[in-house]
DNA sequence: ACCTAATGAACGAACGATCGTTCATTATCA
DNA sequence: TGATAATGAACGATCGTTCGTTCATTAGGT
């Protein structure tokens, strides 16, 4: 008989201990390949006490992601601030930066995503993905001083997408597959080619 | 009591079938979200038979892999033509297109790829993305022609991969997340957008 | 041309392990 | 004391795999 952990260690800390090693396997295993007996072990608490926190499985994966979605938008994240302060298209070195460390910081919640999409059809999060232009459109709107002022013919807010995007997949694909140096050079060497590409285009002047 | 499958109704056509099968419910929920009762069911076929033709579950899902990955290396593929015949970066709409078209066919198997990641660490297809720069490299050397003529400082391989990478990202999210209209434009409509930033950049000229 | 032995695909019951979840019980705090 | 957090045994279901068996086909000897 062992003694049960300390009740009151710290409030009810015991939920966000599970959270976490729940994170944490799913995110290396998937869901189907965790089971509730490693996430218990992990989190250093009994497989009954899940249960006294979360009604099933599904629920921890999907609270996870909605504590991550909420943590993402925070307007204190990297992104949001570039999107605020830069001058785009003038500074897309700051948005290759932001991105890579939001992918650094929300690299689990992306892994997530794919979990989902991979073994629930992308219920939980496909929402996020709908209305994704109008949401650019609304940041660009929201910042302070003028439009941008980009090349005939092209819409700011899907080209920040595009180039936002570009920058997030290169992270994504550097973190996901485990490869250093996809593109045989630094990420500070992608980023600046990524940005020069972006702002005067591939052809010679 | 049921009538067994014709055994030599088409060689060893089971095979296929079970292998067919196992690539729709993989994709569609998992590689351990995917019981190989359910494999067997959706093939047509014994449970016990599955074991005739491959060893275990995992070499199911190895030999899936394998088999997409010579077909989308193969020199047929849409993709590979266009890697041979367009002079980059003028006709970055074919490339475009062409990587829309190498989605739409390879899409079960880029999810798979995605599986792997989630399931198994990316562990049977990490390989494919290590080295991934030198081999847009040697296409661009064994392609007829002049090289690329592009802006100085650009490297035609990295701007090459650059530009496929974006739109493979694009379809591959339409697809993932089923999103019809990530952009809020038509697909062409996309390319040609994409095409113009690649080519001339965002600033006003 | 016939008989026979060998082959291997096909079947589904069965095995042991593990799954998600429930439950009765105990410990801890307000 | 009452409420809640914690425990781990237990439950029924399902998992991947194995097993003994059937059977159509084929190879080889005569």
């Amino acid at each position: 008989m062992k003694t049960p952990a300390r009740r009151a260690e710290k409030g009810s800390g015991n939920r966000d201990r599970i959270l976490k090693a729940a994170a944490v396997l799913f995110r290396r295993q998937g869901f189907h390949g965790t089971s509730t007996r490693e996430i218990a072990e992990k989190a250093g608490v009994s497989l009954g006490n899940i249960y006294n926190h979360f009604p099933t499985k599904e629920a921890m994966f999907a609270t996870l992601l909605k504590d991550y979605e909420e943590e993402y938008f925070s307007p204190s994240q990297p992104l949001h601030k570039v999107f605020m302060s830069t001058d785009f298209p003038d500074n897309i070195e700051a948005l290759g930066a932001a991105s890579g460390r939001m992918v650094e910081k929300f690299g689990d919640y992306m892994l997530l995503m794919y979990v989902d999409v991979v073994e629930f059809d992308a219920k939980h999060i496909s929402r996020l993905f709908t209305g994704m232009r109008d949401r650019y459109t609304a940041v660009l709107r929201s910042r302070p001083g003028p439009a941008p002022r980009l090349a005939e013919g092209i819409d700011p807010a899907a080209a920040m997408m595009m180039v936002v995007w570009s920058f997030f997949n290169y992270f994504t694909m550097e973190r996901l597959f485990r490869v250093k140096g996809l593109y045989g050079m630094e990420e500070t060497e992608v980023i600046g080619m990524f940005s020069e590409v972006f702002r005067r285009g591939l052809l010679p002047r």
